[in-house]
DNA sequence: CTGAAAGCGCTTACAG
DNA sequence: CTGAAAGCGCTTACAG
């Protein structure tokens, strides 16, 4: 099939007007008669047309797409980020590329690479961490960079990052609170910014305590991790009875082994805390005590710095991860 | 800061040769000589130059995006698919444009048009339907259509819609196989093409048996209208043995009010089949019987079509979806 | 308010 | 293999 495409000229041509009428009228703010405008857009929706946002944006210095970086988007997690990042974004009048990479950094630089051409106002990384050259290419484009839960970060980018090791060391003191005296920390080999933050905000706070928690770090951060953890710890002598997960899929998969496995009432026997709250972490099988991901927050701050004139972002701002009180806690945690 | 894009022809002056020269060297198969193609990479490598696919867009009858068109994109099932989806796009070198809708087939004609405004390639359309003349533009403009589990058809469109009347109807049977009397249907009352197509298939097959299901259809499509339907089914004086529930996250949800607030033992005294095989039906705590969606042969058949050269698709394809055995369908159910 | 003209960054016949 | 030139569809000063 001829790809008949119809232009702002054939628009033109039909209304009996110029390009440049036809070019303003679907320009907010533009100076066009009431008249022709009503003329421009009789005919452009006779003929289905629609302004081709690529040659605008080769004009314009904006081209309205954001680049969004991320891997294992069908984790829960990152699905409802994405989808909070992704609304907001509409809202904005912006619309979402989404690129997919592994969890390496070869795989964001290609992915930005993409991005770059595709001349995106901005580029929004959840995984990984672009390499510095790249991220100065990126400015000299005019493309603006958040970082979300990265440890580092760019000149001239925004970065989001939660206040990991404050929550890690907040979960300590709620398990010492419930009565837990044998620790543990249940978490993945994933070694990414938001986990080892949280690994040694736990860790830390341990230690103040004078205390040792056990450290069971294994595999990819999902439930299945979970599993091997719990049952790992179950099978010790010393059985622990606090455990912080730094997230909430090892934390279901935790719950589940040493639900099933080992007969182990919670929280009678065990107190048990996670990371993100899903949307799992509120069903009746877990019911689970954990840390909420401020995601609209997060989406909020990334949209409003893009939506924004400033040049120059904040830095760092830090959302705050709230403690979600469910049932996996022991009494005695929970203030009054 | 001022934006400092660099163009072709600032790395064509840098290394001494034509515009043309650098074009060439960045489209696959061009002819170009390895000596001016060397010169144009050091320059570009030098400059950060990256091609501008916008004005290649322009120009080619490609601009290599693709749109995913969906609501409720934080959903398992959803991300699922979408994770499947950019995958397979970006090993065809495509790159996706994720625009969310709610249910309304308004905001899928206005994401349809931001589509359209984009130049993308295709749509891939996972929630409501393109009104038909909206569809027609699409054509027009070269765009291709693809259309998963919807229940029209749109002129020039690969349609991929599994077999959910065959789906529905195998649950009764299996539920049946299973020794269940007392049959149920768990549904929401979204109205969705995939789950009305399930629940007809389950009801016809229970017609021609000559049974007559209780069905529960009510609120949305998620955990807590499982929950609900769960506890009214198990408020009734008569409750049923076996239930088909058209998603597994309703599934779940049942499973939860009915082992939890009732005490039932599944699948001893109740056998239920779910839908979709999201990740938490592997879950320990739910362990669900269920029809795996083959999401990978979903994202296969539309990005396949995408990178034919066929204009006219086969219609509508349709990859089948198989049940999964584990535990939540008593003995008998399985056939040997 | 309106139109003619220049220009955004590219690709692609067309000659050589 | 290479370059000069035309053109993709738009927007935006610039005059009027």
């Amino acid at each position: 099939m001829r790809r008949v495409t119809v232009s702002a000229q054939d628009v033109a041509d039909l209304a009996g007007v110029s390009r440049a009428a036809v070019s303003r009228t679907f320009t907010p703010g533009a100076s066009v008669s009431a008249e022709t405008r009503a003329k421009v857009h009789a005919a452009a929706d006779r003929l289905g047309y629609h302004v081709n946002h690529l040659a605008r944006g080769l004009i314009r210095s904006e081209t309205g797409l954001v680049a969004l970086i991320a891997s294992e988007i069908n984790t829960p997690y990152r699905a409802k980020l994405l989808a909070a990042l992704t609304m907001r974004l509409q809202e904005a009048g912006k619309v979402a590329l989404l690129i997919n990479t592994d969890r390496s950094d070869d795989s964001v630089e290609q992915a930005l690479r993409r991005a770059i051409s595709y001349r995106t106002d901005a580029a929004v990384v959840l995984s990984g961490m672009p390499p510095l050259s790249l991220a100065e290419t990126c400015l000299q484009y005019g493309m603006r960079l958040v970082l979300i839960n990265r440890d580092e970060l760019r000149p001239g980018s925004l970065r989001i990052s939660l206040d990991e090791q404050g929550a890690g060391r907040q979960a300590f003191s709620v398990l010492v609170a419930a009565g837990c005296r044998r620790l543990a920390l249940a978490t993945s080999k994933a070694g990414t910014p938001s986990l080892t933050g949280r690994e040694a905000g736990f860790l830390a706070a341990a230690r103040d305590a004078g205390l040792q928690p056990v450290v069971e770090a294994r595999g990819l951060t999902n439930y299945q991790t979970g599993l091997d953890i719990g049952t790992n710890l179950m099978t010790r002598t010393d059985r622990p009875d606090g455990i912080f997960c730094t997230t909430d899929q090892i934390a279901c998969g935790v719950l589940d082994a040493v639900r099933h496995r080992f007969n182990v009432e919670v929280p009678r026997q065990l107190s048990l805390i996670g990371f993100d709250d899903i949307a799992q972490a509120e069903w009746e099988s877990y019911n689970l005590t954990t840390f909420r991901q401020p995601v609209e927050e997060i989406a909020d701050e990334a949209v409003r710095w893009l939506a924004t004139d400033a040049q120059n972002p904040v830095g760092t701002v830090c959302p705050h991860a709230k403690l979600i009180w469910r049932g996996t806690v022991r009494q005695g945690g929970k203030p009054a």
